[in-house]
Parts: C-alpha cells; structure tokens; sequence
DNA sequence: ATGAAAGCGCTAACAA
DNA sequence: TTGTTAGCGCTTTCAT
C-alpha cells in the first residue's frame, strides 16, 4: 500500500526524475507537466519517504538533544527553544536524557542514533574530558551549560562566575553577610564549582570569609534537594541571612523549608536563584533569580551545530550568553 | 572519510554479509569469524548507517510525541516518561510542540516527518474529528488527554470526569458551599468540557446549584492565566471559598494572587488542581491535586504505537488510566 | 557458515 | 525540459 515515486512516474506516464523535480519544486518544470504529475501524487497519495531522501543526500535534517532533565523546567524551556530554533532552520529534535550520570552522556555522545542525526546539542553533567577526547563520532557536537572543557567544541553558556558574583553581591548590598550557598553537587565536585567561585569572590570582594559550612552539598538539583539542604543546615545550628541557590528549584525548595520552620523571607533569610524559571515568579514569594538569556543559547546551539554541519571545520567558540539579575520578593521584599 | 559495510569486508577479506552477520550479532558465525571481522570494525572505526539500516528494513526505531507545550510541567514530566518507555523498546524520541494551536496540531498528524517515524504520539488541544479524518497518513497514532473523538484511534487518559467529580466533593465535603472553576479555555469551549462536567456533577449531587458565575475562562493554561482569573474573578466581586483548577499551573497561579490578596489558603479558600505537578508539592502551601499515573499513560501510549506497526490493526481502544486525588495542605491546612 | 546480487526509494550526473 | 542510470549503505533471498 505504500507508493513511491516510481509507481507516481508510472502512473502519470513521466519518468522518475521528472516527478523528483515536481516533488521538490524544481525551477525547470512546464506547468503542464507540473499539474499533471501533482494530479497522480494526489490521485495515488504518494508521500516522500523521507528515510531514503536521507540516505541518498547524506543529511537528515534531525538534530539530538540531550539534557539532564526535562523534570527541570529550565532544561524544559530550554528544549521548547530549542525544537523552535531548529524548526527555524527545517530541523527537528530527537530528545533524550541523561539524568546527569556520566555513562548515560558517554553513550549518548559516542555514536547516538548513527547517521540518524545530523548533530548533537549536549548539556553535560558529569561527563570528563576525556570521554569526549575518545569520541570517534563525527557528528558535529555542541556543548550547553557550567561545564568547561579544553576541546574543540563549540560551547555555549552565560558567565556564571560573573553572574554568581553579581547575585551574592546583590545579597551583600541588602547588608547580609552570612550568604550560604546551596546546591554544590556531593560527590563530584566540579558542577556548580564556577557558581561556588563566584560566591567565594562576591565574599572576598567585601572582605567577608567565606564560610565553608554554609556551603551544602545536595545529592541532584530538584526541589527535594533543596529542601534537604536548607533543613540540613538550619538542624545543624547554621542560620544564614541569605541563601545563594545552585538554581531555582534548590531556591525554592529551600523557601518552602524556611516557611515550614517560620522564618521570613526575605526579613530573616533573603533568596536568590539561578535560572529564572517561571514557577519562582508565581511562588507566594516571588524569586530573585539569575536570568539567563534562553532563547539565545538555543538559537546558537542550534546554529552551531549546523554550521558544522559539512565538516566545515571553524575553531572551537566559547559563546557567552547574556544574563541579568532579575529582583524579587525573595530579596526586595512586597513592593 | 566514512567508512561502510564494503569497506570492512574489504579489509577484513570476506563479502559483505559476513559482516552485517556480525554488527547484528547472527548465531551462525565462527568466533574466528567473528573476531576477525570485529577487528577490522574496530581498526577501522566503523559506525553502521542506521539510515540505510532503515531504509532497508521500512522502520526506524522513531517515533513522535507532539505535545501542547514543554514549559507546562505536566507535559514535561510526560515527557521524560515517554523517552523512557520509548527506550525500553529501544525507539527514540521526535520531538514537537504544537502550543494547543489547531495548525499545527493538523500538520503534525498529517505526514510529519513521513516514513521517518513509525508513530505518532499526539496530546491535542483544539484538532477536530474531521482534521483526523483526512488524514491519508500511514502511521499509527495514539492520542492522549482530555479531548475524545469518535475515531479509529487509541486513547488514553485518566477518566476526566470522575477525577473532577472527586476533587469538587473533596471540596465539598470541607464544607465549601461556593466553589469556582478556573480554566475553561475562552473561545473554544471542548477542553475543559470533562473536567468542568464533573464539577457539575458533584454540585447536582450535592443539591447544590452551578454557579456559571463561578466559572472563570482563561486563554491559556498557565500560571499566568489562573492568576488573571482569580483576580478576574475577585475583582467582579466573586468571592468563592473554595476553587477547582483546571491544572496545577492555574492553581498556583491563583495561590499567589488570593495570597496578594491577603486571603488565606484553605481557611478562607481551598484549591485544588489537577496534574500533580511536583512543583504544587513545594509551594508556600502545598496543592491539594488530582494525580493522574504519568508512567502508565507514557508506556500505554508507546506500547500502543508500536503494536499496531506491521498495521496489526486491532479495535481502537479507549484505556483509562488510574488517578488518585492527592490531598496537601490547600485543602487541609497545615497538619 | 559464507558469498553474490538484488533492491529499499530517493537524488544527481549525464544524456537526449 | 525531460529521461536514464548509478548508487547512497544496508538487509535479504538465494546459492554455495
């Protein structure tokens, strides 16, 4: 039941190529001709098979996407960004998910879906160096997110040094000076290690010490975490004036902690973000949060990787994406 | 610089199908064979071309999930269930959003990405019958949430109106004599239309009269929009005591503007939402919320794809799946 | 157990 | 302007 060109040439009495040009609206055809053969693609409901398109050309027009979490509304909206930026260019996503666990992204970035992709965005977690350096893929890669690497892939994120400093210096400036940090990831320690520097500078900068046991640890970087966090701190007899979270869902987890044990916000502890995800604009206190550009970082993701696409070999970029501060409720207090 | 079937063979000295017997693990191979032939695969670094692989065999180990919007985190959270349980059969993800739009919604049951994907998983908002009907596509669909057609098509879902009805006698067995609903899409009056039923339903039962006064239209289902109906409807003078949200989303955002509004939640309003999202689990006040089972809509909705690909085609089927009505502190109060 | 050859459906040279 | 043909890289009869 399935038709192909051939059966559409036949059927209209013109040869295969001369359906080919019809199909892809090739300059050349005589409008009798053109309405002729569209007559019998209707007639006989011919579709392209894509698949074999591909093959032939060698391109597919998909592109994967591999995010830690779509649980996370940040990566969430991020790969809504994404599909658009791709549909943009007549691309498609192919989605997966890694949960942040190294061999998950090993295997995705060796040889996902061979030859079915065009190119790969990865947001990594854990992911090494070296597991990138063995990569005998292809595919052109690009990388999204905290994570730094010495290699030629093109990477983009926002600073999130400068972009720490500025939110624990806006902390500093509402005159807190116990400022804990929530969400340095235990075990590993390298994620969160640029958002933690910034931390640290902001501190130093106002010639505070940073105090390590207001640094907490968190097992991932959902909401529970958060929670745990903040609560695993304030049992330990540490009560900070303000709380610098890894991101929003840390800060707000942390908010519904300091709510349960009766403490204030921003009055007793001030909260500030990272990610400026839509829930910490609906919360009872609205976040302050760390605004990264989004729509930015998928539109060069996405132009990244097609730029590469021929092997056209340009060196490596570090991309910076824009940032600002945005200030709420959990810092400002009601207006 | 790609290297093919042919070109092992070659170097390894045998035909071609020696080494496709080997990339697809055939029983009946030597384990002299077998290493020769892999070390040739490994000198070589040879990847197979899955889009040949597919070509080949007519499947692609592809399908599509078309969903309203990622930034909703219901949808998410389906989602990440969906990449899972696609895994698990070994297929992956095409990913799309159609943002409830009824053009897209159309474009992407007809021929998206045609013979690329084996199926085809869509949650539609505002596709009519007659749209599904002129559909001269192949492919399998599987459709999912709360709009219902009279057509040859799997669905799955949560039994929409029992789940509505439990949730407003929740409400009313609290004592709440006024309770609002919030989400009934302007313009469009289909979705929303179950749910909004059976908040009729438990009313009648109660001998109580449906108040369309009480019901607030939104034009979107987001935070956003429930903080506009709340507001809209306080403003006009409405004061319910108690509410019942289309989804989470709506909830919260209602949540935060009876906070603004110094009205306190459940004592002088009870919520309750519908999707049990996590974030109405962190929330200042945790959301009272319909809990629909994600992870069996995702695996029915797979599983239902790929069994009808050989156009194995049983009755469609309508599956329900199990909900349960999560009661947090927006109707009970702080325990 | 392994090889030879056909063909999945398409595009791109080249010919006419 | 249209037709013929080769081949993208793979799997799959059919031989051997």
């Amino acid at each position: 039941m399935r038709v192909s060109l051939k059966d559409v040439a036949l059927h209209a009495g013109v040869s295969v190529k001369t359906v080919s040009n019809v199909v892809n609206d090739f300059p050349h055809v005589t409008e009798a001709m053109r309405a002729r053969v569209q007559r019998a693609i209707d007639e006989l409901g011919y579709r392209p098979n894509l698949t074999a398109r591909h093959l032939r050309k060698g391109r597919t027009g998909i592109v994967a996407l591999a995010l830690p979490e779509l649980g996370n509304p940040y990566f969430a909206e991020l790969a809504a960004e994404i599909v658009d930026a791709a549909a943009a260019h007549d691309y498609t996503v192919l989605l997966d998910h890694t949960g942040g666990r190294r061999e998950r992204e090993i295997l995705v970035s060796h040889g996902f879906r061979t030859r079915v992709i065009d190119g790969l965005i990865l947001s990594p977690i854990e992911l090494e160096a070296e597991d990138l350096e063995e990569r005998a893929e292809q595919v052109p890669v690009v990388l999204l997110g905290e994570r730094e690497y010495d290699l030629p892939y093109d990477h983009i994120a926002i600073d999130n040094v400068a972009a720490a400093r500025e939110a624990v210096r806006h902390l500093l400036s509402l005159g807190r000076r116990n400022v804990a940090f929530l969400g340095a990831r235990r075990g590993s320690s390298r994620p969160a290690r640029l958002r933690l520097l910034g931390w640290r500078e902001a501190l130093d900068e106002a010639g505070l010490a940073a105090d390590d046991r207001l640094i907490a640890a968190t097992d991932g970087w959902g909401y529970a975490d958060g929670a745990a966090a903040m609560a695993g701190l304030l049992d330990a007899g540490h009560r900070p004036d303000a709380v610098f979270a890894y991101n929003d869902l840390i800060a707000i987890g942390a908010m519904r902690v300091l709510h349960e044990r009766g403490l204030r916000i921003p009055q007793d502890v001030a909260v500030v973000g990272f990610d400026d995800v839509v829930e910490g604009r609906f919360s009872a206190v609205t976040l302050t949060s760390v605004s990264p550009d989004k729509a930015f970082i998928a539109r060069q993701a996405v132009e990244s990787v097609l730029s590469r696409l021929g092997g056209a070999g340009h060196e490596a970029r570090r991309i910076h994406a824009g940032h600002s501060l945005v200030c709420r409720e959990s810092t400002l207090g009601r207006a």
